[in-house]
DNA sequence: CTTCAGATTATCT
DNA sequence: GATAATCTGAAGT
């Protein structure tokens, strides 16, 4: 019989999280997220937070502010910098992936180039912090068609490890955040 | 208890 | 490009 009970697909496995951070990051994009009966959007930009990695919040260990990034693989970890706050899914153990910019999907979704005003956009707040990406309010979605070309850059506002190119984002879209050192699509290199 | 840095963003020059 | 806003978590005294 024929069903239209569900417009997606099942959401991610936690499998698919429980793989090396970097992977995971790159395998995010073109992903959808959206909060159960609430806005989406289509996963452009991300970036790895690894082991080893004095950028991570978790370099230092568990902390009350990075508890749950010592959650599950798909857990979501929510947390605020500057009045405003960042979501990252979790991988493996202390690792995780920051989302950073997304693409509407229908007209429900505002403004979400950059990780604070993605959780504006997804209502994410500390309240969120540490849901299950799988099965709880908010999941990511697979892919459903191709992403074309993935760019990679360092990421984005820290200090330390300033170099490592761990910033991941599909080439030429234009809902990824700034800046953009690859530069813009077509454009003459100098 | 005090100090300080920060995975951002809006706004200014 | 530079800086202020604004406040929390973490580390120091």
């Amino acid at each position: 019989m024929t069903s239209s009970r569900s417009r997606r697909s099942a959401p991610l496995p936690r499998s698919f999280y429980d793989r090396p951070t970097a992977v995971v990051a790159r395998a995010l994009l073109g992903c959808t997220i959206a909060r159960i009966g609430g806005p989406a959007g289509r996963i452009v930009e991300t970036e790895a937070y690894v082991a080893y990695d004095p950028a991570n919040h978790a370099f230092r260990g568990p902390s009350a502010r990075n508890g749950s990034m010592f959650g599950p693989p798909g857990t979501l970890y929510v947390y605020r910098i500057h009045q405003v706050h960042c979501a990252n899914a979790v991988t493996r153990p202390g690792q995780a992936v920051l989302l950073r910019a997304l693409e509407p999907i229908g007209a429900g979704l505002a403004d979400a180039r950059g990780p604070g005003r993605l959780c504006r956009a997804l209502g994410l707040t500390r309240s969120e912090d540490g849901v299950d990406l799988v099965a709880g309010p908010v999941r990511i979605y697979p892919r459903v068609g191709p992403i074309g070309s993935v760019v990679r850059a360092p990421r984005v506002g820290i200090r330390r490890a300033v170099d490592r190119p761990l910033r991941f984002a599909i080439e030429g879209n234009r809902y990824v955040s700034s800046p953009r050192p690859w530069g813009r699509r077509g454009a003459p290199s100098p």
